[in-house]
DNA sequence: CATGAATGAGGTTTCATTCAT
DNA sequence: TATGAATGAAACCTCATTCAT
């Protein structure tokens, strides 16, 4: 398994909450990370009161607080819910395709990648945007995110390396740009989506990622 | 010329300023960006205060206001400092490679424009952040800033194809690519700059890009 | 008998209560006085919120109000359980000492007193504290409370003068002196603690006040 | 010289202020000390929002916190302010005083004290009420300040027993209990004005004392 | 031109109290 | 009778902006 879906230490801080149903903490603060998310990524952190949230979530603005300790945990409850989703879905996609061709895989990772960003898009939009709100700690949830999936996609590659399907590459730097290319498409969907459906941004993306790795160029052969 | 360097027209936003001395505003104008850029991209807009940001200019907060007429504006010059200022650089480059060989500019105009990102590295860093607080129309000097560069390396490619020194491919997305891949090195600089000086990045990547255009794997040939 | 331990009329405010069952209620409310007084004591009135006492008292929030209308009823039972104990503890000691010579049951009256409030200690704290928190009705309370010791002692006093035992004396004074003495030893123990225990303190002071009730200079002769 | 008027070092606590001006910010402070003290007094630290004491004060919200950092810090300014005069005082007075009789200058400072007890009463009055607001170094100074008192009077009457003036007692205790005699006079203002003015308490209380130190019965001879 | 004191709206957060379960 | 989620008013504090000096 290439992506370990454990939560790390350091994810471990405590929201503070006032109620002891479990399960309606966790129903709330879903709530709460998705509509918070839609708001944040339309008008920033910094111009979403707590007042307005709690109005949008349907909430006193007390109310709210029984589930949050304070503005910024909201941020936490984001991050922390969507590296956690990321790294479930490729993980679970993971064990799914150990062993198909290394080349199929990556095609496929990189499709699954691809709709995870753009299901999580407003959250991909704005992890630049909360980034300078965000504690050291909670930085390094993102980063570690991040690593996690190019190392998932650094790993694949070497694979395919290994067993003689792809050329001798930079792997980590094709990795990392797989992760910059998804990225893109939530970052700078402004300008991609008036040339390209998801579709077609994956297909030509993976074309072009294939001409750097095959033997022969992709373009000269039936595809 | 592929890089027009004239100031668009909805760029021509006003801010107020209580001096004549239009050599001073632009002197003073010039200290703000330069200090500003620096301490969004530290701590992030919100968390600067005008009296804050007064302090670290020298300046008291009333000074201030005889430059802008309000925060909001700080902003707004920002982005239109950096942005001028990178079309200027591509549009100088532009014309004494106009002689060049494609694959000879291509390469040396994503040097150059590594170089620019890597400078003005805070900008690049926080243009994510601080778009969240901008107006509609402030949002488009970015989009418009970031479409030139974009346009330029597509017109350098599409040249390329013409001549026939690159195979035939999507001229678009190329040039995307190469404009995220510049963005990441300020964005993802915690990751790349682990493994990666600029120059190793760079010829690295141009090196990956090139196996993309030329017409036979650079892999092959003695690079 | 020097105190009257029926409950004065200004002290027949109710306090709301959901329950029937006085037994309950009386129970309950004696356990909220105990609690809270350590809580406030402590903590201050307006740093413990009905939340934390509740949870202190191993009730919930709600629960705390079926014994109690608000939470400026807890100061009320507080002032009104802790002046009731002390009226009724002193008339009882009244009713046994009423044969004794005035110096003796002057000695023995202290003593008692003082080791009242060494165990209401906390209250006497902060009564002072919660003083500015109280309705002027609760006020009178305290006040009352406090009047009927110095009345009291005077009482004591005047028996004694009367009687040829002490010195003719502004009694009134010297009563209130006691009282001061007392309430001293709670609010100033910070201080006195260091040089006295209670039964040195008591016997000190006790010396002290014979000196200028006696006769003769308590310093001629053997004490 | 009996009082050291120094600042000890423990009072060193800065309190945030936005202006430069010292003079300013001395003026302004002052008068908010002067006021909160009143406001304080009369409705408790807790039930005087900030809105309410800058509209006593005449400024508005923000304007208040150009002079101090936080609402507690109110609290501090209060209680140094009037520690450091009534150290003042006194210590201005011991000087004039060092070589009269100590009986005399007992009298005289007795008076002096309960004066500026009397002018501060209202800080005297809350002082036990707000001990609970305060933090533990604050709480320290409030401590400090009552112990110098004390012994100041201690050390004036064991010269006086050194001289051979008053007889050998408890000087420790009765230092005390001046100094609890007049902060009776503030707390227990609202028992002891029904009977004496200030002059009167004074007289009397110092013809008790004078008894207990006195080699002779003061009551015997003609005062 | 420059200063910085002043403003006051609005931000985040708390908490006494109620009421459906 | 007991629970605790929900309420919303009000608390403390910040800060962009103005204006008298």
């Amino acid at each position: 398994m290439l992506v370990t879906t454990e939560r790390s230490v350091c994810r471990m801080r405590k929201v503070r909450t006032f109620s002891r149903d479990t399960e309606l903490v966790k129903q709330r603060r879903n709530h709460i990370v998705k509509v918070a998310t839609g708001l944040i990524a339309r008008r920033g952190y910094n111009n979403i009161s707590t007042r307005e949230l709690a109005a949008a979530l349907g909430m006193s603005t007390g109310g709210l607080y029984h589930y949050i300790g304070s503005k910024q945990d909201i941020l936490y409850l984001i991050i922390n819910f969507t590296s956690d989703l990321t790294g479930q879905a490729l993980g679970r996609f993971d064990q799914r395709m150990l062993n198909e061709a290394p080349s199929r895989q990556l095609r496929q990772s990189i499709e699954v990648y691809l709709d995870i960003v753009d299901s999580y898009r407003d959250f991909h939009n704005f992890v630049n945007h909360i980034m300078l709100s965000l504690t050291v700690s909670e930085r390094r949830i993102v980063y570690q995110a991040e690593s996690r999936v190019v190392e998932y996609f650094e790993k694949l590659i070497l694979r395919g390396i290994d067993q003689g399907e792809f050329v001798d590459s930079d792997a980590r730097l094709l990795a990392h740009n797989i992760v910059a290319m998804a990225n893109a498409w939530a970052n700078r969907g402004w300008y991609l989506k008036k040339y390209y459906t998801i579709e077609s941004y994956a297909r030509e993306q993976i074309k072009l990622l294939l001409i750097q790795l095959e033997k022969t160029k992709t373009a000269e052969i039936i595809y």
